[in-house]
DNA sequence: TTTAAATGATAGTATTACTATCTTATTGGA
DNA sequence: TCCAATAAGATAGTAATACTATCATTTAAA
């Protein structure tokens, strides 16, 4: 069986769908390559039209500017992750079972899937981690929020508290509990790799101790007191 | 009695002292200013001049770029932290009444002190919520930290993973839980005013509400079991 | 087969991120 | 007090960035 995953994202993004085109896809294959490869500040249309062999305005015809690009990529992450999770936790009957599997897809390196051949996930989920949050992190938050550009990452984050409240109807912070774990489990990693005296997971740099952690801190958490 | 709080900064950081000169203390003063207004990404060395009545190359004389600028702000304010961190929690026997300080003393915003006058403590809290991680979220992170620019916030997730020993030293993960509460008690302030709903404090935006959460996730997972 | 849509090629502009140089204040020490 | 650093001001210049515009050419759908 040979399933092809489409996601369909908010035409808000962009200006011309790049789903659509040889060209479209190409742009985002080869920015998820050039962002990991030389860092969301130094990444440049200019540069990526010559790595893809495009002009400068051929990209400008797709995406208005590089923080949509990005904005593009981050959306598409979050949809896909949310798209995992309702696939690995299907049919889990126990909500501690299926806020397990969660933790795990968010904090371990994905294996790439081959369920999207443009798309480097395991690229794809290093680009998150270290420029994700610039996603939000800007003056225009407000606008783009109102555009509806941050809906994945709320939605992921609604999923997960729904999974929490499984776990302890009664805990009062789902949602915070929620954005916690996402965040954590981007954050810990990057500090793990690049500044490692903020974790304890420094001397391993072993991705399922950061599992671990999310796991104590989550399920203490939502022990019935 | 008057007493003015001098923070030793990192000489890495800028080619000429900024705190020796009226200049250099106008550069910090209205960057600071300048950056909450129209954020970090739109702030230029030149309309910093402007605002300040400089020129461009004058700044230049003091920081190589806006990216060690921030930094400087950044190493100052987590500087800062952590001597609140040491005055507050002094004489304090309960190392868990210490730590639910340390909880207020990040999550909590900050009244201006006026123990150093050329800072506006408030306005710096908000910067370093929304632009703080920029300063490490960059491809040169391995460098910058080499050069030790990010030994303030470091030094101060030490303190706190002290404390938190100290509440429990069997617990595994104290750094990580300490750039947790860090990290959270800035990002659900973050959340609560720009994209409410991933936090249960979207309604009331109320900070102590943070406080709570963060108290209850750290005092869970320090909970001897 | 025609025609609209997408792409390529090229040009141009305002702003950014610097570096360089020269002159004028200021200040602190012999 | 005067000399010599040192800091600051004024101005100029450059390469790169972040776009917009135009026109010709290719490609694909009706």
């Amino acid at each position: 069986m040979e399933v092809q995953l489409q996601i369909k994202m908010n035409e808000k993004l962009f200006l011309r769908d790049p789903e659509q085109t040889e060209l479209g896809k190409k742009i985002i294959q080869h920015s998820i390559q050039f962002i990991h490869k030389i860092g969301f500040e130094s990444f440049t249309f200019k540069k990526l039209s010559e790595d893809i062999g495009t002009t400068e305005a051929g990209i400008y015809r797709y995406f208005e500017n590089k923080h949509r690009l990005l904005l593009y990529i981050v959306d598409w992450y979050w949809s896909w992750q949310e798209y995992r999770v309702a696939f690995y936790t299907n049919n889990i009957k126990e909500p501690a079972v299926k806020l397990k599997k969660v933790i795990q897809l968010l904090a371990s390196t994905v294996v790439d899937d081959d369920k999207t051949l443009h798309v480097n996930e395991s690229m794809l989920h290093q680009i998150i981690i270290a420029e994700g949050s610039k996603a939000y992190l800007t003056k225009n938050v407000g606008e783009d929020n109102k555009e509806q550009l941050f809906k994945p990452y709320k939605d992921l984050c609604a999923v997960i508290a729904g999974i929490i409240l499984e776990c302890n109807p009664k805990y009062k912070y789902p949602r915070s509990l929620a954005s916690t774990i996402i965040e954590m489990a981007h954050f810990q990693n990057f500090f793990m790799h690049n500044l490692p005296s903020l974790t304890d997971f420094g001397k391993t740099k072993d991705e399922l101790k950061v599992v671990s952690f999310l796991e104590d801190v989550v399920f203490s958490s939502l022990r019935k007191k």
